[in-house]
This record gives structure tokens, sequence and C-alpha cells, in this order.
RNA sequence: GGCCCUAUCGUCUAACGGUUAGGACGCCGGCUUUUCAAGCCGUUAAUCCGGGUUCGAUUCCCGGUAGGGUCACCA
């Protein structure tokens, strides 16, 4: 614990980002800045068919939306000089070798570069899994590198942990089994051997491993969709990861105080898209009414935001509110069905309330018509003479709508003359 | 199939040998300023099975079963 902790995340760029691939990253960069430690990015673009810019874009954008701030990011085809020189000194060693090899497809290659496997069982400590061991022997002389210039993910991976100085390797389990191989070639080069920390995986419903073919979401187009990034940061941290207390909601500071591994889950979890919508609305209902407006990034009339915050779960079902149950801003023209609630109330009744209403709101001054004061002088009103009679014509009158806030608020928002304006209006259809 | 990992309400999870097995989301029901939300209250619901160890197992051990991961000249 006298070094630096220093880890790091290792995505290769042959996809958008998803809330499975992307928790590995988080919690790396969780347990590094939970520990003052470093945190870095490495592109792990080895694989030249398939890596494509577009995806080490996606990457940095996902990661950078989060929170998740780099101290350091390479790509992995930056250090090929090194790989090279490494392979060759194994060579000289004999702890790898060029071999031969009928090619297996039209073309392929004749020779590759495979390491000797010293046939050992290999014990190692997993931080959320306790000890691990494998017999090496089932994987023969694997191949560590297609050619001197074109090494293999397992040999470049351990090649860099160990340049960059990486002292916890946390990443998701479906590298376990990968793990006995990369601590032989650790051992082969003489590399110190990191922490390992094996992220229990995320599922879908189905309960297999998320993944872009099955539809799994990229990050980004769940900003699209209006969720927010505080949202899903803490979703997908809960997601394999629990406190030692019951709280839920974490900030992100909260969260790099409060993480710790070994409260990291040993199972796999299953991704609920409606708990997650939770989260969404939680975090909506914490942003300030600044931060809200500017997320929103539209115009929109002050006063609507704490109605917004405790409707909306999403940013983008606040959007289409605010010309749904928020419309009435824009004005309202209801029908006689609805402003009698389909002939339940009868046209006389209504009429004579809405007349009464106005009448009454003629003596509220204009500096006292909120919706605090509204709704005291009606309100012994509306008791009196039956709640839905009264209080649904005059909502309808006002909003225009089957849908939207009280018709306190809604007259307070509107002001005096707009409710007398739309209250005549309104007896004027009965 | 070999190897590895895992196993508590539908879902996320708490309980590190002794609890009426707790919380959250969702569902359902009720209340509320009788629209729609939100909010509040409440209900429903779980230790995979079988053996041990122990005075006592969700918890420790073994076996089974089930699920998952991995077995590339991908990462």
């Amino acid at each position: 614990m006298a070094d630096k902790v220093v880890t790091r995340f290792a995505p290769s760029p042959t996809g958008n980002l998803n809330l499975g691939g992307v928790r590995a990253g988080i919690f790396a960069w969780l347990f590094a800045r939970h520990n003052k430690g470093k945190f870095i990015v490495r592109i792990e673009d080895t694989d030249k068919e398939r890596s494509k810019k577009e995806f080490e874009e996606n990457i940095f954008e996902s990661l950078q939306w989060l929170g998740v701030d780099i101290d350091q990011k390479y790509r992995q085809s930056e250090h090929a000089g090194r790989h090279e020189e490494l392979l060759r000194k194994l060579i000289a060693e004999d702890k790898a070798y060029i071999s031969k090899e009928k090619p297996k497809e039209e073309g392929g290659r004749t020779e590759v570069i495979r390491f000797h496997n010293p046939n050992k069982v290999v014990t190692f400590f997993d931080a959320v899994h306790g000890q691990i061991s494998f017999d090496t022997t089932d994987l023969k002389d694997f191949i560590i590198a297609k050619s001197f210039t074109e090494p293999l993910f397992h040999f470049a991976l351990v090649v860099d942990d160990w340049d960059e100085g990486v002292t916890h390797v946390v990443r998701g389990e479906d590298h376990v089994s990968n793990t006995p191989r990369q601590i032989l070639i650790q051992e082969a080069l003489g590399a110190p051997r990191p922490e390992y920390a094996h992220l229990p995986l995320i599922t879908g419903a189905d309960r297999t491993k998320l993944s872009k073919r099955k539809g799994a979401m990229a990050i980004t187009e769940y900003r699209a969709l209006g969720y927010i990034s505080e949202a899903i940061l803490n979703f997908d941290t809960m997601l394999g990861w629990h406190p030692s207390d019951e709280q839920e909601i974490f900030s992100k500071e909260e969260l790099i105080a409060a993480f710790t591994l070994d409260r990291v889950q040993k199972s796999p979890a299953v991704l609920d898209e409606t708990k997650l919508l939770w989260f969404n609305h939680e975090h909506l209902k914490r942003l300030s009414d600044n931060e809200y407006a500017k997320r929103l990034e539209q115009e929109i009339d002050p006063r609507l935001i704490p109605l917004l915050k405790e409707r909306a779960k999403t940013l983008v079902e606040a959007r289409e509110m605010l010309t749904t149950e928020f419309g009435f801003m824009q004005g309202a023209s209801p029908s006689v069905e609805l402003l009698t609630q389909d002939g339940k109330i009868t046209a006389e009744v209504a009429s004579n309330h809405l007349k009464a209403i106005a009448d009454m709101f003629e003596h509220i001054p204009d500096e006292g018509f909120s919706a605090a004061q509204i709704k005291d002088i009606l309100w012994p009103y509306a008791t009196a003479q039956g709640r839905g009679d009264v209080l649904w014509p005059l909502r309808t009158a006002l909003s225009g709508a089957t849908k939207s806030p009280d018709p306190f608020i809604i007259a307070g928002l509107l002001g005096k003359a707009e409710c007398l304006a739309r209250i005549a209006a309104a007896v004027e259809k009965l």
C-alpha cells in the first residue's frame, strides 16, 4: 500500500460504450479516486481490422459526459516498438518461439509467435472472488503475437500494464480465464503481478452478457433519451456494488468517498431500466433550477421548473410536457365536453361557478394573485359547493387540457387578467 | 464438452453463526388540494435442492442442480 494506486480502463474501440463496458471503467476510476491514485485509459487498438476511430471518440465522449476524469491516455498501438523489443527478448531467452503453422484459411500466415508454456498451476488472489486457481496446461503453447509487429492483446496488455505502472487491474469477470496466461507472460517477462478485481457482469433480461448485438444501448443514446449523467453513474455503480448503509442516491463525490472493492458483488446483475428511470428522476429533482434549465437546453419560464422537476422523469419528457401538461401557458380552448366533464356537470352549474370564481378573482389584488392566495380564497367555496363541480370547470377553463397541474397553480402562473379572460371565454361557450 | 465463476423477494440488494430475513425499484391497494403526475401510508413477495459441521445455519464444508463466463492468428 506504500505504492500509489494506478488503475486503468482498457476498452477496445470496436463498438460504442454501453452500461456493461463502462462499468469496468467506472469502478477502476472510482477505486483510483478513492485511493488518491491515478487513472489511465488505454485504447486497445491492436486489432486494426475492427478498431474504428468513431468508437474511440464515443468512448471518450461517454466518459467525459459521465464525469469520469482521466489522468493519462494511451493508445496501445503507440507501444509497438516496446512490444517488439520484448517479443524478441522472450525468444532470445527461449521463453517464446517462432512456430511454423499450416495456414487455417486461404492466405493465412505460416508463422506465429508462441509462448513456451511452463505448464503449471497458477493461483492468484482476486479482490472480489478470493483465491482462484487454474492449471495452465490446458492452454498449451498459446500464441502471443501474429508477428513481431502484431502482438496479441494478452501480450500487449501485460507489457503496457507493466510499463504504465498499473497496480490494480479492475475489469469484467469475462477476463478471469484470461488472467492465468497473462500471469504466465508477466512471470516470463519479470514483470510484477498487479492486484486483480474481476467485476460481475451486467446482463440483459436473458441473463447473458450485455452486448450491442443484443441491443444494449450506448451511453450516448441514454443521454439522447433525456437521462442525466449523475443518474447513469449512480445506477451503474449500484449494479454490483452496495454501500454499508442503505443510501441509494449518491453524487459523484459521495460515490468516490464510499467506494471500496470489498463491497463489490460476486454475482451478475440484471439491468433494470425501470429503476434507472427512478434514479434519473431523483437526480433531476436534485438539480438546481438554473442547472435544470441549462440541461433542458431551451427557453423556459423559470416558474415552471419546480413543477417540471416534480413531474418529469427524463429531460425528454420534460420538453414534451411543455407542450402537453404545460401547454396552457400558450393558450387554451376547452370544448364544452371538457368543461362539463362529458356532461357529468351541467353547463349551467359550471357556468355559474365560473362566474362566481371570476367575481372572487376580481377582488384579489394583482400582487396577491398567487397560487397559495387563490387557493385560500377559493377553497371554502369549492368545499361548500362541491369540489368537483367547482374545480373541474375552473381547471379546464384555464388549461383546456385533460392533464395539467392543479387550478390554483395554473391561475397563479397565468395572472389575473388572463384568468378572467379565459373564464369569460369558457362561460361564453357554455 | 473442458476449465472457471455464481446462486436471498419479479429486479437491485442488506444481514460477515443467533434478526419476526431488512431496504430500494416495480406491482397492487389506500390517502391527499376528487384531472394527470408527484407525495405519503400500506400490502404482496425470497434464502435453489440434498447432506454434513454446530446448541444454532442465508451465512462454514461437500455433493447435486441451475445460470453465466471462457476456451481465436478478437479484445
